[in-house]
DNA sequence: GTCGTGAATGAACGGTCGTTCACTGGAATG
DNA sequence: CATTCCAGTGAACGACCGTTCATTCACGAC
């Protein structure tokens, strides 16, 4: 039955993922994710050939999954304000709800060898590159005061990413007035008016 | 004499800060540090009584010289927008300099056990809220627009401190022009104009 | 009912980990 | 010159690491 091994396979990679965001790759040991998925180490070896794959299979499948739900969000219509408004409330939202997979993500592209380093950095270039035609577009539309399209996309995506660190289910605020918050933040940063991006 | 021990103590500091920023805690022994700095494994333990006092002392160091460099640079006097471009200059200039500390303080923070834990969360708390004091006398002063001062001032921290994972020494800026980028990011974040801050 | 498939087991491998300890040797002190 | 001091050594420790492998066992297909 092909169900039970998929089962199986994704139990694995979903120890990995909280248990790697807790204590690091090099802090985790397979006997610990096997512990967790209630199976014995040489078990995972029917599933995945290494330690390492599992790690690399976990940051292609996040960023994988990253750049298919934006790009089943994004709109090529609108003001430039407009996308950057949705980019901001899709990076936020998105990522509130991962917080373990985008840790893993930045926290241990350096535990990556390099087949799936270059892979995994491939796709950060590409949805930076979506952030990076956005603020082009409004520069030249008029009203983005932007001084340097690379650094503001770098510093924009870093401050949406932030939230992933301290963000707790339990706080109090709800997703939605939290990413309105970091709309408005983006939307000013780059010297729009606070209230234009209407999404 | 101390300036032996003192001195192989340092190196011991400085060969660790560089390895675990690139490999991580769980990933450098106690023989990489140690073979580093020219020594065998066991004179480590001369200076040190455990590989997590190693990491221990290097990031409450690092905390302590952070806090302390801004004491010096921080000041009383000034509108509320002057002081967050000296907060936002200062916070990107310093840390430029420093991206092996500061990836270590935000990434190997779980590592820490919880007497260190506590002491540098503790630090870092006392640092988010001297931008915190800024915002509110903002608020007050009229001309911010910050709709919550606890987010905003995390997400003007995680935007300045992303400077470190991408920053290189050979880049096209030098790092006063940086600077210039991300102060007028961070002032027009909070609703100011570009060029509001002297500084 | 037999067979093939493949997930799971448990023991074992060579290696590395953090840490300990009896020791050595050279410099500082009297 | 004799003594104290301590950074540094090298071997060893028990534990744990990622990985391998012969074996077991439950299952669906014929």
């Amino acid at each position: 039955m092909l169900d039970r091994s998929q089962n199986t396979r994704d139990a694995i990679l979903d120890a990995a993922k909280v248990l790697i965001a807790e204590r690091s790759y090099g802090a985790v040991s397979m006997r610990d994710i096997a512990s967790a998925v209630g199976i014995r180490q040489s078990a995972i070896y029917n599933h995945f050939p290494s330690k390492q794959a599992i790690l690399g299979d976990l940051m292609m499948a996040h960023m994988e999954r990253l750049l298919a739900a934006w790009a089943q969000v994004r709109q090529f219509h609108g003001t430039a304000a407009d996308r950057l408004a949705a980019f901001a409330r899709f990076h936020v939202t998105y990522h509130v709800d991962q917080t373990d997979a985008v840790f893993i993500a930045y926290m241990e592209l350096r535990s990556l060898e390099e087949r799936y380093f270059e892979a995994v950095n491939e796709m950060r270039r590409r949805y930076e590159y979506e952030l990076r035609t956005i603020l082009a577009d409004g520069i030249d539309e008029g009203g983005f005061k932007v001084r340097d399209i690379a650094i503001t996309a770098r510093a924009i995506i870093a401050m949406l990413t932030g939230v992933t660190t301290w963000y707790s289910e339990g706080g109090r605020l709800t997703t939605g007035a939290l990413a309105d918050i970091y709309v408005e933040m983006t939307l000013m940063s780059v010297g729009l008016e606070a209230g234009a991006g209407r999404t």
